[in-house]
DNA sequence: CATGAATGAGCCTTCATTCAT
DNA sequence: TATGAATGAAGGCTCATTCAT
């Protein structure tokens, strides 16, 4: 009976917390993390302020748990995306369409405002980055798989290390995000993400 | 005689202006724009908040004036030591020093603090980026070319326009210098910018 | 006992809040309201500027909250007086009455300082006018009442519309309390609004 | 030699003066006294600031000037209106038709902007209002003449002294005005003003 | 007379976090 | 767990006036 009881009221604190955690979600998509306040959270959730911090150390500790997830799903997406080719396909076809897929996520799942806003909170590190930059995040180790299959077939040079590649590749990714951000509307984010990569693959070609 | 007095009370507000704007320039790449009050500004350069509002419309403006003038010197810089190079030089040969000279700019005599700073207001957009970011801005001209040498001595191929691959390179450069500043200290500017354009030249280079 | 404890609370926030509003009015009264500060008002009240924002959304919705308040409790007054007077007494009497009331009122219980600054406020437009001047206040339903009354008592002329009539009343009332706010000390507002008032029901009489 | 530099010098401050005082009756007439600075009066006249000092003791000194030019070219206006009348009109009628002419210029001629303004700074007092509601002002001459014609004609009854009544006649304008500036856009004032007279004037005569 | 740089008090509002209940 | 009142520091900006030149 005791349980009982406790099980509901944890029940209840779940549920309290995806509130806020959903509530927020919504609000940082529009408006960004620093354009939305604890109290307009709480507001939406339709919870208290004093809640807010029993389930969440910070403001910045639910943007972490936000973003960490939120990549999370993400990288799941790529992988059963990179699941469906045959093994046979040739990296470099598979790395323009991964890479197309990416960039059609960016714009059209997320869209621009959450990425702006994202790529804000990783230059201003008011969160802990790494779920999304770091180097065992499940996407490296997607293109890393790609980048060795494409070694293996003597597609790509071998010059540069598989890892080498790998960050490359990504890094070109985030970093013409990163212009989009900042140029946008006037950037289009895919036919600049696949010129770039057209010459990059160029660059990595065994000769 | 007037003339002379003039200049006196002008060379004070002049000095003045310069007081709060070195202070400023100071703090911001210290703190950034956004944890820089007017107030630490005028304490600084011990004037009044007053004075302040003679000499700038606001903060933000103070900003922009500040990182228009950054840019100018910069490529001033980077004019010069462009126009160092031998007439018969390969471009591809003045494209890595320039890129080298470039970043070492940026972590060298800018330095990762003051960078950070810039790449955060580019993205949040408090600040007119057109200065840095506009295709206008003299980096891209001398890039430009160099670009054009290199076709013209048949080193590029020409399947892409010049403006395209001047805006690729220079978007390269950023966002691996975004890169480092989302992952500071543990990423090493220069070794990966030249990492990336030996690959880029190579996909660009006429076969 | 949960709801005795909670009460406990809320009791604290009410009270937190009435020594909010009447700080804001006792400083209103004497300086005005836009010679207040927020500061100042917080000060006198004993409490945070951040309770301030807790209890109120603005300053500007304190100042309506208050004038609301202010005009509901004035015709609440007014009314139990009009309510004293004997079902036949004549409507030009009660009126001279209830006129003679109102200026006692705005003269002695509310004083010259308050009246100004409420008399700018409207001219200022700075709060909403609607609880002070719309023709839904009940002080209208009262003359109206009155005004009827004179018409159904023959004692007053049919050509104009009750309404009308009502309005020109109260105007004329307003209009001359704003003179003696203009004109103070040097003008005796009840002779005058009953000078005024005598031509005017000797104006609206039958003849 | 020495007189006619003198007078150059006088003549340009004459202008100076002027320049000022132009810039600040246009801008005062669109924004209100309040929110029109200093700088804003000098940057439109394209003067200095210092100017400013040198020919006005404060800003509200140069409202009480304007004012004050302002209510003299106004009641010289009417005052011409006034000697069209034949010597033989009746009182009443000259009165009404006067009152329409002062209402046409409050609405056609100044407007709803500037009588509000003037309004505002009647009660807010920040000015000299004599020259406005001062029973000096040629406005109440006018009036007394009128009124003292309608006695003579034995049009008006004698109850009231010929102050009492003028002083009645322009109050109710001025306080119909108030009403017209708390009411704007949903008040007609010319109409509201002669139902007012119309009562009023019934209210006056002889029985 | 003219200039305009300098002053500094004043103002409203936001917000993450704490804590007693 | 949940509540929500209370906190108080922080922040950008306005403006009439002065005064040295």
């Amino acid at each position: 009976m005791k349980n009982l009881k406790l099980n509901n009221r944890q029940a209840k604190a779940i549920e309290t917390k995806a509130k806020i955690y959903d509530s927020a979600d919504q609000l940082f998509r529009t408006y960004g993390f620093d354009h939305v306040s604890v109290d307009s959270i709480v507001e939406k959730a339709g919870v208290s302020k004093g809640s807010f911090y029993v389930h969440f150390d910070s403001k910045n500790s639910l943007i972490s748990a936000l973003a960490t997830d939120f990549v999370a799903r993400l990288d799941l997406d790529y992988k059963s995306f990179l699941e469906s080719f045959p093994p046979n396909a040739m990296a470099s076809e598979i790395l323009l369409s991964i890479v197309g897929k990416i960039v059609d996520v960016l714009t059209l799942t997320i869209g621009y405002n959450s990425m702006k806003i994202i790529y804000e909170a990783l230059i201003t590190r008011t969160i802990n980055t790494d779920p999304i930059v770091g180097y065992d995040r499940e996407l490296y180790k997607m293109f890393n798989e790609i980048i060795k299959k494409g070694i293996d077939q003597q597609e790509f040079q071998t010059e540069m290390t598989i890892d080498t590649i790998t960050k490359h590749c990504i890094m070109a990714i985030r970093g013409i995000t990163y212009e989009w951000c900042i140029r946008y509307p006037d950037f289009d984010l895919k036919s600049e993400v696949l010129i770039h990569f057209k010459i990059l693959l160029n660059g990595l070609k065994k000769q």
